[in-house]
This record gives structure tokens, sequence and C-alpha cells, in this order.
DNA sequence: TGAAGTTATGAATACGTAAACATTGTAAAT
DNA sequence: ATTTACAATGTTTACGTATTCATAACTTCA
């Protein structure tokens, strides 16, 4: 491979003038300049970072620890966080991240020396927390975050779940339903216990076979979902734990015949890209602000990164909901 | 930062024995390499993968050009790809490419020595391509080609946009509309072509005011497809370059008040994950194999850099309609 | 017992770059 | 003309690892 030493040789400097041309070519004279830049493109010269990066300490790579991208909430921020990132010269090193490697992860992402490592994959109680903390990595979590209360970007999750069950409430249902995910998740503890509050607070009874706590897998969700369309009395509405997670409902739903939302209204809470799709049209709560919590959480992120700029970010963004066509007025049964 | 030479000061022994104890344990005594170990752990010394990279000459990464995630073709590719790879202990380094800044990300990548080069986004005549094999570093395209007709895996794109064309005659529609992409796109060329003498072999004219050819942006898909309605004459089915026009075409249709498929029969080419879902349910042309190109792309690449295969990567995937619920009978104007 | 072979370890080096330090050249100021 | 300052370049070192080569310790077998 041809490094910045063959290309010192041909043009008859040092190796350290090379670099000079590369980093601070206001420090080398014209003359030089122009045989240096001459023989780099003769030889077809490229930097190799990885050297750059052993000797100055830093790499210019994140490492993204995404969930997977069938969760369309994932598709939204990681092009929010790989497009920024792209644009202020930092490289994503992405990895799609079940639960149970979490650690593996982390390991891989240490290992490459990348300057920070952005996650949304942490359970509430998650030891990573600590052990990021004192690797003394920059790192910050978005969409969920750690018991701890730090380095974190999320959107106010107990007023999505609130405003979900009082968007039903308001519409005049009874019987409703909740789907949603592993109370371990900082986000679905929350939003469940927003929406356990608005039903208590409108003097609506929480009925346990309601109540689905699903793994997030689409053979759960099916299951759960059959579950309660097959109770006695089925519920008329369901609150989703994420727009995945109502997607995923419409769909079984729909293959099994019932119409959204007449049959039965569904509500999701994210706000991702594709909810807002003139086939799908899903009823959801997000972010007032519509940023994107990705972007958000990466460009603080870079800030910690370039700044050394160590106060704690924490991001709750307000929400509300957005009114589309997958939940209605319930119709009073004769 | 802690190196192998701290843990070698602590274990009392040499840098090269620290080295053996995580590359070749065999060849260290137990009592040493327990000793050793212990020093890993008290001081939590993770490898510096930069460095091993910089001696061994390889960094186990890969770069992904990728197409944007907003096209649900690439959700489905990225998510085989990265999480091949990840099995294969490669690491994925993302970037989504817009195509007028490809050579950035070339350049990113090979500054970065990464053992290899997955892309989609390569134009027909693409001077990059030339470059690559100059250059010396495995790469391969999936879903588009370059003209060389070398390193590519793709799906049958001529018979896909020939199927396309043929199921719409087939179900009684004669005025076809095409609303696709660039033509320096091997993709949209091929498929464009398929399209065409489907229409010819069926007697149908080709007529220009039916033919768009957009940028893929979503104005630019608006605009065409609001001045498809516009004719006197509106088509009653619309074959579309992909899955993704299609979408977006949809999402026009029902926009601007359309039913699909009773107002307009839709179809697109692909066959992405998102297209069976409930309320979408497009009907398309895809992979009769249902195998993801990104999968077979990132194994024969992979394949190419760990045997040395220089053998030269040729797939086309053979294709087959998808029927769903987006086309339909066309029914005689009284 | 000792030679030959084998196993375990250490010492030295290379990878490609940036940066600290040293040296030379050149121009300005006296 | 001589000093002084600074601009331009070269020399050397460091980053953290794997690897080659050298050496020491230990077996084996006659």
């Amino acid at each position: 491979m041809v490094s910045s030493k063959d290309v010192a040789k041909l043009a008859g400097v040092s190796q350290a003038t090379v670099s000079r041309v590369l980093n601070t070519p206001d420090l080398v004279k014209k003359p030089t300049l122009e045989k240096v830049q001459r023989a780099i493109n003769d030889l077809n010269y490229i930097p190799n970072a990885q050297a750059r990066s052993l000797v100055q300490n830093k790499s210019r790579t994140i490492a993204l620890l995404s969930g997977p991208l069938h969760n369309p909430f994932f598709v939204d921020t990681t092009t929010a966080i790989v497009n920024y990132a792209s644009q202020m010269d930092y490289r994503i090193q992405v990895q799609f991240v079940n639960d149970h490697k979490l650690n593996d992860a982390y390991t891989i992402a240490l290992e490459h020396k990348v300057d920070g490592i952005i996650l949304s994959c942490i359970l509430n109680d998650d030891p990573i927390f600590e052990k990021l903390k004192r690797m003394n990595v920059p790192f910050i979590t978005y969409n969920r975050k750690h018991q701890n209360n730090e380095y974190f970007v999320e959107i106010d999750n107990y007023e999505a779940g609130y405003l979900s069950a009082k968007h039903m409430i308001d519409q005049g249902h009874e019987l409703i339903a909740w789907v949603g995910g592993p109370q371990n998740f900082s986000t679905f503890y929350h939003r469940f216990q927003g929406f356990s509050q608005a039903l208590k607070d409108e003097r609506i009874g929480l009925k346990p076979e309601y109540i689905f706590n699903t793994d997030t897998t689409s053979t759960d969700i099916s299951a759960s979902f059959h579950q309660l369309m097959n109770l006695k009395n089925p519920p008329s509405a369901i609150c989703a734990g994420s727009d995945s997670l109502a997607l995923n409902v419409m769909d079984n739903a729909i293959s099994m015949g019932l119409e959204v939302p007449k049959d039965v209204s569904i509500i999701g809470i994210d706000n991702v890209d594709l909810s807002s799709h003139g086939s799908i049209q899903l009823t959801t709560v997000g972010s007032i602000s519509g940023r994107n919590l990705g972007h958000l959480a990466i460009q603080k992120l870079i800030d910690m990164i370039e700044n050394k700029n160590n106060s704690c970010v924490k991001i709750t963004e307000p929400v509300k909901i957005f009114p589309r066509s997958t939940t209605s007025q319930k119709v009073k049964q004769t």
C-alpha cells in the first residue's frame, strides 16, 4: 500500500512535510506544496485513517446501537443520525442489537475506540450504564433512558400514554385495551403508567385481561391480539405502546377481517414518518416540535465530544395527539 | 488509556505474551495465561482494534453505501447486511449516499481501509467502477449494476418490468402509465425496457404522455402523478418502477381522494417487506426465492474477502408477480 | 549424562501517521 | 554587515498491536 513515505520519497521531501501538506498546508511553501500534491496524485495516495486515529487518539467514528429497522421508529432515527454525523464528518458504525447481546455490542464499540456511543437499547437498570460512565467515553441514549436519569433524549412518555388513553375516552370508548412492551424499558414503563393514570382519572377500571405487555415480537403481539379479540367483551379501542406495535396490531386486525377503526380503534405513540402514509393514517402521539429524537441525540453527542462539554444532557420533548384515521367515535351498540 | 504494555507490566510478562494470550492462548502456559488474564480483568483492558488493523492490514470493517431508508427497499437490505456482517464478526460503516456525493463516500471508505465495499448507488457508466477495480479492494453492487456486468447481485429487472405490464394487461387495462426513475440506474432502465416490450408485444401503444421517469423525489413523483391524472384520458393502471415509487404514488392517489384499485390500479417492483402489510397490500414483482439482495451480496463479498475468491459474482434472481390488493380487473366504462 | 528437539517466553521491529523538537534558510531591522 | 526573528523543512519519537527472530527452559531418548 502506498504511504506518506512513498509520497515523500517521490516528491523529494520528508514524510513530515507530506503530513503538513495534508493537515496544515499554510505552513508549507507553494513550490513544495505543489510538488507534494503532484506526487500524491501520481501515486493515488490515500491517507490511512487508522494510523491517524492511533496517533491522535480519536477516530471520528461513533457507534450506533440501534433497535431493528423493522421498527419504523429506528428507520427515522437511523436516517437522522447517520446523515447528521456524515455532515459533521463523523463515521457511524451501526449495530442492530437484540437485547440479550448488548454486552458484545458495547465491547465491539469500545475495541474500535469510537469517540462516542449513541444507543437506544438500554434497560432501566442496565449495569452497562455505570460501565460506560467509568469508561469515560461520551454516550447518550435516545428514546429510552436509564433510571439514573442522565444523558438521554426522550419524549414525555408518561404524558404520551396519558394522552393516548384520554383520546380514546374522549371518543366515547370504555373498553380500552393496552398492548405494550417490556416494563424494564423506560418507554413502555412510563407510557403504561400514563395510560393507567388516565383510566383512573376518568374512573374507568383497569382490567388485567385488557393489559398485554408483549416482548414486541410479532408472534407475541399476534397472540395477544387474538386473546383480546376472543374475550367475551372484546375492547373497542386499543392503545399501543408504540407505532411499531400499533402497525403490527393493525396488520393482525385486518388479516382477521376486522375494519379499523369501525370494529376497533387503534392509536400508537411516536408519530413515525410511516404513520402518516395515506394507506395507514395511524392516529398517534408524538413530539410537538416534530424534532427527531435521533437527530437531537447525535447533535448533543457530537457537542459533548468536541467541546468536552460535560453538562449532562436531559431532554424530554413535550407531546401531543396527531389525530388521523385509525380512531373514531365509539358508536353505541344497540 | 490502558494498553497491552500496562497489562504486561502488571502481570510481569512481556507485551508479546499478552498478545499471545489474546490471539493464540494455546501457545502460552497455564499459569502465565491466568496471570495475564487476571491483569486484563483488573485493568479493564480492551485491545485497540485500530492498532491491530494497522499491523495486520485488515480492519474487519465493510463500508455500506446505501440509498436512503425512506425507501423501504433499503430498510430490508440494510437490515440483512448489517446483521449478517455482525454475525460474521465484521463491522459495517454506513453512509446514505445522495448520488452527487458518491465520490466523497468512496474516498471516506478507502481512507478507513475497509476490507470491502458493498454499494447500491452506482450508475450504469459510473467511472468509480474502474477506480474500485484499480484500487484492488473487493466490492459488490446490489440492486443496481454497472454496464461492465461484473460483481453484482440483482433481480431480473427486465422481466420484472415485463411482468408488471403484463399483469395490468391481463387485468384488462389498456391505459397503462409508467412512473419510473433515472435511466442511468440499471434497475429503472431495464425495468422500463421490459415494460415497453410487454406493451409492444400486446400491441398497446407506448404513449409518451404516459411515461414519467422521475428523479425519485416525492415532489417530482407528486407532480408526475398529478399530470397523469389530469390528462383527458387518465390511465386506469400505473406500473411503478419500484415499490418505493408505488407507495409514493399510492399516497398521492389517496390524498387526491382516489381509491386504489377502484379508481386506479398500482403495481410496484421489489416486493419489500412493507408491501405485504395489511393496510398496504401492494401488488408487486419480486424475487421468486424471496432471498434478500443485500444478504446475497454481503455473503458473496465476505467470501471474496476471506477466500481471495476472484471469480466474478454475477447473480440475477428470477422474479414473479405477488398479487395483492392494489390491482384489480378493469371494469368497462359505461 | 548430554545432545537434539520442543515449548514457552522475551526482545526487537514494523505498520502509517502526527507532532515535538531541531535545524536550516531567509528576510527584516539595526 | 550583523543580529534577530521567523518561516520552512527535516529528524525523531510515539501511538498499540502482531509478528519475526532470538533465547531460555524443559523433554525426550540414547
